[in-house]
RNA sequence: GGGCCUGUAGCUCAGUUGGCCAGAGCAGCUGACUCUUAAUCAGCGGGUCGUGGGUUCGAGUCCCACCGGGCCCA
């Protein structure tokens, strides 16, 4: 194979085999193509906004090169830093033959530092015109296309930071994912609520009904669960004396993935001591919306071709009595098996042990979820599919519980939560005999969570939200990947 | 778990009924050009057509299996 001095795709694998040459090259110049640090003066967008008293005066920018339009002995640079783009206008009059001629070996998506002056091209596009240029980074694989930009799903989540690079509308998305978090925060901090920090790590895993993930602990010798929730823990605080706690982390739960399941998301849980479900339904009413208008400035959402409202106060719907209303009066049906049968008439289909509880929770999944596309408070949960929840007074088949459906989809779930020790260990018994039956998503008993009860929790009242969904309806996306950096995906063959 | 769709150059895509069909644009390389901005102009290189089988004189194209991805449904 003849040699040229040169870079040739043809030489090797093609044009990262180019860049590798051209890299070589920067060395052979004494140039370290992975520099170590640059002082930077402006960001690209500082430089558009203070143009006019910034015009003539030397400024430092740097970013990654996205587009590079030779003109003779003048070339354009189009650099992407992280507030925009910004051209650089490279002369070789400015810069000297050798310097201009060196600005020559750079790729697309090289990152370069340069500083020069800030300037106006007759085209009208403010600019820095440098007299001097450093290489900062060289890329050794080409950018998506420059036009077309990166479109195939798969690589977009595998490599987001492609993603991130070539569709800026994907950063700005996960720009205001964090402007979410902040704006929970800060709510939160302003009525006192306390930010923790509790186990990921647990030997069993509680606080909802979930299968969870399962690893092992070499030095202890013993599995250990990753969490599938936060609320037994938070609830510890609450004893604790602790009386105002949040914690927004990581759960993880073995299931399956779609555009609404991840196996691990983010989940907001607090919890707040003398308080009952319904002051955490005016909380929610509230933390939404000042979140929506902190975001995106107002309380309309425009969500999957529909239009949602956020404005409060939403309307409280009680399941069982919606059902009932439908036809489907299972609660009062005679017997379990008499409550399956209105569901498998509704086309439901349910397992052979399936409770009263999960008979209804099932309906209410079939009929009542995709018809509530404004938000609704729905509750009344049945007490066996609560199993951490205060029963209602009135009605004890029934619990002090909702569920925030937004869009046909669950978006937070609260109760009062159940503080009487010995009706706890009452409810996890149930649920010890339903996964007898085989149901391995029931709730484990938890006998240090027990105790803790037993040394005395005030009344309280616990939220749990569950963060991407929320972002997905105030970022109007689709799908969960959309508002989740990196989604889980199958591995990779190399 | 079920159904539908999908995988061709670094990126975005086209490839008729199976037959000079392995293509285009961008990106890359060489050259020209000191105000371009999808720069332009001339020329050049680049492919295990997801993987493995099969049918056929002949497969990117048809069949089967597998791998990955997307959407919808339970």
């Amino acid at each position: 194979m003849e040699k040229h001095d040169a870079p040739r795709a043809s030489d090797g694998e093609g044009e990262p085999a180019a860049r590798r040459m051209k890299l070589r090259r920067w060395r052979e110049q004494g140039v370290d193509p992975f520099g170590t640090r640059f002082d930077r003066t402006h960001l690209s967008g500082q430089v558009h906004e203070g143009f006019e008293s910034l015009q003539g005066q030397e400024v430092s920018v740097a970013g990654r090169i996205i587009a590079f339009r030779r003109q003779g002995r003048a070339a354009f640079a189009d650099i992407m830093d992280a507030a925009g783009r910004l051209q650089v206008f490279l002369r070789e009059s400015t810069l000297g033959p050798e310097e201009f001629a060196r600005c020559l070996q750079l790729d697309l998506g090289d990152i370069i530092g340069v500083r020069g002056a800030v300037m106006r091209t007759r085209a009208g596009e403010t600019s820095v015109e440098p007299t001097a240029v450093r290489l900062l980074c060289k890329a050794l694989r080409p950018l998506p296309d420059k036009w077309h930009g990166l479109k195939d799903k798969e690589v977009r989540y595998r490599q987001r930071y492609l993603d991130l690079i070539a569709n800026p509308a994907v950063r700005e998305r996960f720009v205001q994912r964090s402007r979410m978090l902040a704006a929970i925060r800060r709510f939160l901090a302003d009525r006192d609520f306390m930010e923790v920090e509790t186990p990921v790590l647990q030997p069993i895993a509680g606080g909802t009904t979930a299968r969870p993930f399962r690893t092992h602990h070499h030095a202890l010798g013993m599995d250990l669960y990753l969490r599938i929730a936060l609320e037994l823990h938070l609830k510890r605080l609450i004893v604790g004396g602790l009386e105002r706690v949040y914690e927004i982390g990581r759960v993880f739960r073995n299931e399956g993935v779609s555009t609404r399941h991840n196996p691990e998301f983010t989940m907001l849980e607090l919890y707040q001591a003398y308080a009952d479900y319904h002051d955490i339904m005016r909380l929610t009413e509230d933390l939404v919306t000042f979140v929506a208008v902190a975001v995106r400035g107002t309380t309309v959402m425009r969500w999957q071709g529909r239009e949602i409202d956020l404005r409060a106060p939403w309307p409280r719907l009680s399941m069982v009595r919606e059902l009932s209303a439908r036809g489907f009066d299972v609660l009062n049906a005679r017997t379990d098996a008499a409550a399956r049968a209105m569901a498998t008439q509704a086309g439901v289909q349910l397992s052979e042990a399936a409770t009263r509880g999960q008979t209804i929770d099932a309906l209410v999944e079939a009929i009542l979820l995709p018809t509530l596309i404004q938000p609704t408070f729905l509750i009344d949960h049945p007490v066996d599919i609560s199993p951490l929840a205060k029963a209602k007074a009135e009605d004890p088949r029934l619990t002090c519980r909702f569920e925030l459906i937004i869009g046909g989809m669950e978006i937070a779930n609260a109760f009062s939560e159940l503080n009487d020790p010995d009706e706890q260990r009452l409810r996890f018994e149930a649920q010890a005999a339903e996964r007898e039956r085989g149901n391995d998503e029931a709730h484990v008993t938890d006998e240090d969570f027990l105790r803790a009860l037993e040394y005395g929790m005030p009344p309280t009242g616990g939220l749990g939200v569950g963060v991407d969904r929320l972002a997905m309806l105030l970022l109007e996306a689709d799908s969960l990947r959309d508002v989740i950096l990196f989604p889980h995906m199958r591995p990779d063959r190399p």
